[in-house]
RNA sequence: GCGGAUGUGGUGAAAUUGGUAGACACGCCAGACUUAGGAUCUGGUGCCGUAAGGUGUGAAGGUUCAAGUCCUUUCAUCCGCACCA
């Protein structure tokens, strides 16, 4: 029987579709295993990153199915977005047509890789039904509060000619097209992710442990909280009557208020409210007002290259030394964070710094370093002319700071916070980077948002009943403007509220949105399909997903909506738990020549074309056993090869197996030393399968044991030895090449060793033992030694062994590791 | 700049708590079978050396009977964030 690839594998996914092997159950007393991996976007083909991807959560999958779980492992399309709409623009063709027929060919795809999905639970989040769902969701988020319409100052992609979530501007630049973006003043719905910002950051705590330590560490970063000092800061009168007593006073943050004495200017962002009011009003001169608009305008690379401001003739008084200090505004100085609004100590703050040595402004040291070196205090960071030439940002001993003069720095934040609280003057106060999550996107190809414009009643609700808002079928997408406010009828209805004439709200919902609650969706059976996103019983049962799989590059974006929409399901009565993935294996890129595979350098590799050529199992094979799934995977056509012949290898060889509808029972004591050692490879083999699916994941070091076996098994020749091997290693290899061991399965074992495997413990005992015998720590020789024989007894054969080496030197020491080594410290 | 990770043969990589470094593969070399082989099988393969032996996990120190593994310093590469006050 030769080994034909095509056949076995057409011959099993036939067979499993039949079956429908691969569907879960609904009994929840049985014990479950929730496996996911990230859903794709059907962009047409599958990629190697998707394979790769696909094939990890396929081996836990069936592994929990051998061992008797009652395993979900669904698989559906993240199917809406810009993608789809810009293959519509350049094909003149219908983005859902052009969406649903790559479905389709991927769907094909998922099959012919054997991948073991439920078909029952496949959906595609551009489905009527998913958005209906998905926009009751919304209503009930928006009467929460927890979704707002406001004005402001938005990340405009003009080439997708839509507006971005902050966390989707990479480098200035588009997420998906690398346009650099610009700020547009408009509407826009936000999610108020911000109001479940310490949670998103404490709840890290309880994914350690479970996440990679880099994906927390990303998401802390990106959440950015911080502590610190808030306060006013007040003009004097002269100044206040220059602004036309329209302003008296700003607010800065600080998380530096042991350097409040040495603040010697104030700065405030060029979109600041003060600012565009002196700019309006004829309150500054015109190369001034020039100058804060070139500032304003610069594109966020631009405004980072080099520092610049221009003062604006106003002072405010510090508030504990009651001084003058100036007001300048700088490009360093970002609206969006904090107030807008920054004092500024160049003494203690690298940029502060940079600025004051620009303009000249006085730098005032506050704070000295503790350095025993430094006898003369900051005298290090000055130059011969006595001036500082850089900032200091240690800590150190507060000088020049009246009553708080020798405390130590990070000691005095609290006192000088104390102080601003018990004078209301400032407040203690958190302040975080991670801002509401604009979600808004004036495109065609995403889900409504489910909402009214009435003249009267303002913005009104859809009724529940008429969801979902559906998008018109016959649109024309030409990339110019919002498809959806062009059509000439679709978003005309009534007002749900009053029935008066009123328009739909023509934005639709960023994609991400979908993607935050689909897992959930995955939950729903048959059943129920239909009637509701999911039942309580069903979240209950299946949730949290027991192992998510995908892509790094998903570490911010992505799981952070989806743990923040589990924390609103929450709040909303809808689940129970507060964080969705239990355990998240991120896995890595796979490389050709030392690059990412993409098609502009032309290195890719066509997965249809490999499994055509080899099958799927030799891909899956490659894909495991090059690199552990964490770390990059560099693509080997030799390698290919060589998992190729493994596979023939192990289909050709199980003609050694005889055919037996139980394990044989061996008698180990009779056999012989290559037929133990055999056993023993296998047993091997499987006690480290368990380690890798339960702890280390590591499936190329479970796939070099098998082959270890395999190696074994073949230098001896006991039929029982062979069967039994066979037995257990087609088991082991199941979730990696399926439809090889379901055939040889089937073919000898009527497919009843794809189950749970005992370890046979008799094989590991052993009469006697190999230690190694080491010299001073150096390798030397092996003994072999009885198993019971006492330490005297190895310790003196290990001296006999390593004679030659010994000679007459002194022996200082004699060390003995049972099962290990000997080590003989010699003197000389 | 801040944060995270990774450095082991010609290549991908093993080494679970400090205990015989390089498992398992790829590649290469030799042999067998063959009309033929880019098929299959057998053996070899870190480096230097004919050998004995020496040497070896980015570099330099240290702890230890013993270090890829622990500690200190340092270099390189990759990734993430980046004027966040």
């Amino acid at each position: 029987m030769e080994y034909n690839a095509q056949n076995i594998e057409t011959k099993w996914q036939k067979y499993w579709d039949e079956n429908g092997s691969f569907e879960p159950v609904e009994d929840f007393s049985l014990e479950k295993k929730y496996i996911l991996s990230m859903f794709p976007f059907p962009s047409g083909r599958l990629h190697m990153g998707h394979v790769r991807n696909y094939t990890i959560s396929d081996a836990f999958a069936r592994y929990y199915r051998q061992q008797k779980f009652n395993v979900l492992h669904p698989i559906g399309f993240d199917s809406f977005g810009m993608p789809a709409e810009n293959a519509a623009i350049k094909n003149n063709a219908d983005p859902k047509e052009w969406t649903y027929d790559n479905i389709d060919y991927m769907t094909k795809e998922f099959a012919t890789l054997g991948l073991s999905f439920s078909k029952e639970r496949n959906f595609a989040t551009s489905d009527e039904l998913y958005t209906k769902f998905e926009q009751g969701f919304i209503i009930d988020m928006y009467e929460k509060g927890l979704l707002y319409r406001e004005k402001g100052f938005l990340n405009w992609c003009p080439h997708d000619q839509t507006v971005l979530a902050n966390e989707q501007v990479i480098d200035g630049c588009c997420w998906r097209c690398d346009t650099p973006i610009v700020k547009k003043d408009m509407n826009q719905y936000y999610f108020k992710i911000t109001q479940y910002a310490d949670e998103l950051l404490e709840d890290l705590k309880k994914l350690e442990g479970g996440w990679p330590k880099q994906v927390l560490t990303m998401q802390e970063n990106w959440i950015g909280k911080s502590n610190g000092l808030e306060f006013d800061l007040y003009f004097d009168d002269e100044s206040k009557a220059k602004l036309n007593d329209k302003f008296s006073k700003f607010d800065v943050f600080t998380t530096r208020p042991d350097t409040i004495y040495g603040v010697s200017y104030t700065a405030l962002a060029p979109e600041h409210p003060i600012v565009a009011y002196m700019c309006e009003n004829n309150l500054l001169d015109s190369h001034t007002i020039y100058q804060i608009d070139a500032m304003k305008n610069a594109s966020s690379i631009d405004r980072q290259k080099e520092k610049s401001g221009v003062a604006l003739g106003v002072n405010v008084i510090h508030p504990l030394t009651k001084k003058l200090v100036p007001v300048w505004v700088a490009n360093f100085v970002l609206m969006d964070y904090g107030s807008g609004a920054v004092m500024a100590v160049p003494a203690h703050d690298d940029r502060d710094y940079d600025f004051a040595k620009k303009y000249d402004l006085p730098i005032n040291a506050v704070i000295e370093p503790y350095d025993t070196d430094l006898t003369k205090g900051l005298e290090y960071l000055k130059d011969i002319d006595g001036n500082l030439y850089m900032a200091y940002t240690g800590v150190g001993k507060l000088i020049n700071s009246a009553e708080f003069d020798g405390i130590d720095s990070n000691e005095s934040k609290e006192k000088i916070i104390e102080l601003f609280e018990n004078n209301g003057i400032g407040k203690k106060t958190t302040n975080y980077k991670l801002k509401d999550w604009g979600v808004s996107r004036q495109r065609y190809w995403g889900a409504p948002i489910p909402f009214v414009h009435c003249e009267s009643c303002g913005i009104v609700m859809e009724k529940k009943e008429n969801l979902p808002v559906a998008l018109p079928a016959d649109i024309k997408i030409t990339g110019e403007g919002n498809p959806l406010e062009k059509h000439p009828t679709w978003k005309h209805c009534s007002c749900p509220k009053c029935g008066q004439d009123a328009v739909r709200e023509t934005d639709t919902m960023d994609t991400f949105v979908e993607s935050s609650w689909y897992f959930l969706r995955y939950c729903a059976s048959k059943t129920n399909w239909e009637k509701e996103a999911f039942s309580d019983e069903q979240i209950k049962y299946w949730m949290g997903v027991d192992h998510y799989i995908g892509g790094i590059e998903h570490a911010i974006l992505h799981l952070l909506y989806a743990r923040f929409f589990t924390k609103v399901f929450r709040d909303l009565g809808y689940l129970e738990f507060d964080e969705p993935f239990d355990k998240l294996l991120t896995q890595g890129m796979v490389l050709k020549d030392g690059a990412k595979m993409s098609k502009s350098k032309g290195n890719t590799v066509d997965p249809d074309e490999l499994i055509a050529k080899y099958g799927a199992d030799t891909a899956r094979l490659f894909i495991l056993f090059a690199a552990p799934p964490t770390q990059e995977l560099e693509w080997n056509d030799s390698g290919v090869e060589g998992s190729y012949r493994f596979i023939k290898r192990f289909f050709d060889r199980s003609a050694n197996s005889a055919s037996v509808d139980a394990k044989p029972i061996i008698d180990h004591n009779s056999l012989t030393k290559d037929e133990k050692f055999a056993r023993k490879k296998v047993y091997e083999a499987l006690k480290r399968a368990e380690e890798v699916y339960t702890e280390r994941y590591t499936f190329n070091t479970m796939i070099a044991g098998v082959m270890e076996a395999m190696n074994a098994l073949n230098a001896q020749s006991n039929a029982d030895v062979w069967t039994e091997g066979y037995w257990i290693l087609t088991s082991i290899m199941e979730p990696v090449i399926p439809h090889t061991c379901w055939e040889i399965s089937k073919e000898k074992f009527g497919l009843k060793n794809l189950e749970k495997q005992e370890i046979m413990q008799e094989v590991f005992v052993e009469d006697s033992i190999t230690l190694g015998v080491s010299i001073n720590g150096k390798a030397r020789t092996e003994i072999e030694v009885a198993k019971d024989a006492t330490k005297d007894e190895i310790i003196s054969l290990a001296k006999e062994a390593g004679a030659k080496w010994i000679e007459a030197k002194e022996i200082v020491k004699e060390i003995y590791v049972p099962n290990k080594l000997v080590n003989i410290v010699i003197k000389g």
